[in-house]
RNA sequence: GCUCCGGUGGUGUAGCCCGGCUAAGCAUAGGGGCCUUUCGAGCCCCAGACCCGGGUUCAAAUCCCGGCCGGAGCACCA
């Protein structure tokens, strides 16, 4: 097998060489087919975005298709909003992943919805019965719990085909109530693999499906249902993380009883972020109890939360390149993602003085109207230009500190300035003899009488931020919402809200 | 407990299938330097790893065996 060398993705402007995945076994170029598979349960995390762009990248390195499908088999924790949050965190990632990657098209090829097709489950399973691959138990779960975990069959195990053809029908006409019956795949009950000791294939739920409603009440498990949609929506690798290791067999075996296609099955590691949790579990109570902004807040690693921190999708995209598709669990520091997102973010984004906890300054000898020029960018000529109508600043009080009266600070891109005299709600500086004078410490600042006042959160833990406040310069004003900028000295941050003027902390 | 899967610098990853051509590449974090009328940014440099023990071989991170450690699963969830 060679490298993938001549399918690897270009990124102009790149001259390291960029680095190649794992060449997937016996692949023809054209012909793979991948998915994600998500169960629209809940607003996707970081650890959503790696089960979408590993069968992504894999589908456009080989120059197949890519599919999208809705596992909306358990209609009990499903919701449509979910579908909708899914198709459009996953929309920015995939566009993003043309982007930065080249990975074209950046979008999904198909878009399957599972649950509509449960009336083809259904035959499959009655052809299951037919054949003596399949049987209703009616025993309690815990019962079933046991005599699996034991190697021991139930009496149902032995029933004809004829009664197990009855019972399924009194599954789909709601003769049985929720956790009265399910449909077992036959196989083995003393098999090593317990998930392999006769499987359970169908079961019922009462609760009303975000789609169909009432339409249906018996519904396929995961082992059924992946392997019948995978095989028949021809998908030749897929991907899923690790846990699904031991239902490799169950899904082969349910494949081979059907006389069903097979594919590859490849799982891939979980991975954790350092001290931010990923699962629903943890974030669900929070969002509930309000402590949480909602599934957005930035605070959390879901991704519109990631999103309106400021990490760009590009960056995600990136990150789980570079990451690949190891099967190994990894955890990662978020350190990593803002590098990366620093990477893509510093050519371009423009640069704001940013003043926290002010102190007045009052500079004497300054004439008004004063017009000051500040760099945009250090790569770029072009300044932006701030008017003074009075000759009076703000600073930052750290700044002040160290101060003694006679020292001389230069305010960035202003004047060159030396300290008449200091007390506890201001200072007074006046202009300085020599105004190119090296060497001197600078100094942000922002206007005193249209000095933007900015409110930034510095996203801690789930539970908390830091608030730190301040002046802005006043072309901050201009800004709109989602807007990245760079506050000198301090980090990356993104607007999130205009009135009052609040940003949200990326990184530094 | 049973079954499966892993184990490369602080962290993550490449290489392992097809043993030598890299006594191990990259990223991040760490250390040092450069630049600058302040981007805690950028640029340059440095240091740092093949879990252990046997075996096969002229040659092993790569193959085999044993051990140790870690993860996952053992639902009428996905």
């Amino acid at each position: 097998m060679n490298s993938l060398k001549g399918l690897a993705p270009q990124r102009k402007a790149k001259k390291e060489e960029e680095r190649i995945w794992p060449p997937l076994e016996g692949v023809e170029e054209g012909k793979v087919v991948t998915r994600v598979a998500p169960e629209p349960n809940g607003y996707p995390t970081l650890g959503h975005a790696k089960g979408l762009l590993v069968p992504f990248i894999y589908a456009r390195l080989y120059k197949g298709k890519f599919l999208l499908r809705f596992e909306d088999t358990n209609p009990r924790v499903e919701k449509l909003e979910y579908y909708d949050a899914i198709r459009e965190e996953f929309s920015k990632l995939l566009e993003a992943a043309e982007r930065e990657l080249g990975l074209s098209p950046g979008k999904w090829d198909e878009e399957i919805i599972e649950s509509y097709h449960l009336p083809k489950m259904y035959e499959l399973a009655r052809k299951l019965i037919e054949q003596g691959d399949a049987y209703v138990c009616t025993c309690p779960a815990h019962i079933v719990r046991m005599k699996r975990k034991l190697g021991e069959p139930c009496e149902h195990r032995d029933q004809s085909v004829e009664k197990n053809l009855e019972l399924w029908d009194k599954m789909l006409s709601g003769e049985f109530g929720e956790g009265e019956a399910h449909l077992r795949l036959k196989t083995d009950m003393k098999h090593p693999n317990i998930t392999m000791r006769d499987p359970g294939i169908f079961r019922i739920v009462e609760a009303l499906h975000p789609i169909h409603g009432d339409r249906f009440r018996v519904y396929p498990v995961y082992d059924f249902s992946v392997s019948i949609m995978d095989s028949l929506s021809g998908v030749t690798h897929a991907f899923r993380s690790k846990e699904f290791e031991p239902h490799v067999e169950v899904q082969l075996a349910i494949l081979r009883k059907l006389g069903l296609r097979e594919y590859s099955m490849i799982q891939f590691g979980r991975i954790t972020i350092e001290g931010i949790p990923l699962s629903k579990r943890y974030i669900r109570p929070l969002v509930e109890s309000r402590i949480l902004d909602g599934w957005d807040d930035p605070r959390i690693p879901t991704l519109r939360g990631l999103f309106r921190r400021g990490i760009l999708p590009e960056a995600i995209v990136r990150f789980f390149y570079e990451l690949g598709p190891s099967k190994v669990d990894a955890t990662v520091n978020m350190d990593i993602i803002a590098a990366i997102n620093r990477k893509i973010l510093d050519p371009k984004v423009h640069r704001y003085m940013f003043v926290p906890d002010p102190i007045r300054a009052s500079i004497g000898g300054l004439i008004t109207p004063a017009e000051a020029k500040v760099q945009i960018h250090p790569n770029l000529k072009k300044v932006r230009k701030i008017t003074l109508n009075e000759p009076r600043v703000y600073i930052p009080q750290i700044d002040v500190k160290n101060l003694k009266v006679g020292d001389e600070i230069r305010l960035r891109g202003l004047a060159t300035v030396k300290v008449r005299s200091i007390s506890p709600d201001e200072i007074s500086l006046t202009m300085s003899e020599d105004q190119r004078k090296k060497g001197v410490k600078i100094v942000q600042w922002a206007p005193l009488n249209r000095g933007v006042p900015v409110k930034i959160l510095v996203p801690l833990t789930p539970y908390s931020y830091e608030m730190i406040g301040g002046y802005g310069e006043p072309a901050l004003k201009e800004l709109k919402v989602s807007d990245m900028i760079q506050l000198i000295r301090l980090g990356f941050a993104r607007v999130d809200q205009r009135d009052p003027f609040t940003l949200i902390f990326s990184h530094k």
